[in-house]
DNA sequence: ATTATCTATAGATCTATAGATAATGC
DNA sequence: ATTATCTATAGATCTATAGATAATGC
């Protein structure tokens, strides 16, 4: 738990602050998520996030191995619910490829824009092209495919080129990702009317 | 000069490699540019900028104050082109709106994909988001108002609500930016047909 | 006794300066 | 004499570990 408060076991924290209600490993991912999207990865400090999320610099061992620990378990729960989104929409037959695709951007944008602390933007940090973040770019991988399949049943009777395929999977993933820095540009915009134009906008590269 | 070779004024360098032909402020930007589009500004030391250039740490600051000037100088320079080319086709009355913003889109993602080091790149990096590199944002603000200006002259019949060009603006934009990461996943690719399918992908988001 | 935290710190950086040195130029 | 570089290093970090401490649990 950690969720519920009363008196705890443990030593007291140095500063002591309202109670967050998180358990002391969420309170360092949200930390971290807020460091890492707005100074990057490199530049935040262990300190930093461990003074964010109420404790000291040294504590924050007691819960994860370091940074990196942090920046993978972001990213993992970053992808992984648009990916359940693109399974559930790959699965069902009931409706037409353009519509699930149309689908799949949207809730795609919501979920990259929509977060408190614009996790999408985890995407950008270059660090996250190592191959320590192995686990991440496989699930986006497959995430990227489900694209690829409700692109090309998306064509018009059949058949499209593979490189004019990935063209377009490209174009469209990219504009999704693209997102990110639009939002970052103007987050006061209204997330589910911006995500639901940039469904369309997809729609028209996919198209033929 | 420093770009013909031949003996040279001052102390050696101790490691000597075949002369790159290069100012000694430009070997430092070219390193500078590979170094932090590959593994982030925060993470690329001085050390490794100086020496990948060809001369110890120290030496840098010969020729730049440090790592925040590197950035800079590499973030105007890389703007600037694009603006330049908005401006010639802002002012040419010879062709359509629609036109002129495809070929602007065209030149923005040649530009950004086509230099060797992905310049590009660098638009994606947190600290770029300081007031430091404040120069480069009004340059690159002013680029983003002449794409505003040819997607408003491109839609037909007039008048366009603020708030939808704006949102056309972004999307448009957003696209162009998002090559980015499309071409950063996949280097290999020809950037010139790229560009095209991209500029053609504009002009659908930004069409009636 | 167990646990969550703390304080203290060693070891490893990294930046930016001071001052020496090895070339050419005159 | 001037210049471009070098070596050396002080001061400022930052990470990760060791060991102490202040709670609750039994």
């Amino acid at each position: 738990m950690g969720t519920s408060s009363g008196r705890r076991v443990g030593r007291p924290r140095a500063a002591q602050r309202p109670d967050s209600g998180l358990a002391p490993r969420a309170e360092l991912l949200l930390a971290a998520a807020e460091l890492f999207t707005t100074r990057g990865y490199a530049a935040t400090t262990t300190r930093a996030v461990a003074e964010r999320a109420g404790m000291r610099q040294a504590s924050m061992y007691h819960y994860v191995s370091g940074k990196e620990e942090l920046l993978a378990a972001l990213l993992e729960s970053t992808v992984t619910p648009s990916l359940t989104c693109a399974r559930e929409l790959l699965a069902d037959d009931s409706r037409t490829a353009e519509d699930r695709l149309w689908e799949l951007c949207r809730t795609d944008v919501e979920l990259l824009c929509g977060g408190s602390h614009n996790l999408g933007g985890l995407y950008l940090l270059p660090e996250v092209r190592t191959e320590r973040f192995a686990g991440f770019h496989a699930v986006r991988a497959e995430l990227k495919d489900a694209y690829r399949q409700l692109i090309a049943a998306t064509v018009a009777g059949g058949a499209l080129a593979k490189s004019a395929l990935d063209l377009r999977t490209d174009l469209v993933f990219g504009l999704i990702e693209g997102v990110i820095l639009v939002h970052r540009s103007d987050p006061e915009r209204s997330v589910s009317a911006f995500a639901r134009a940039t469904a369309d906008a997809a729609l028209r590269i996919a198209g033929n």
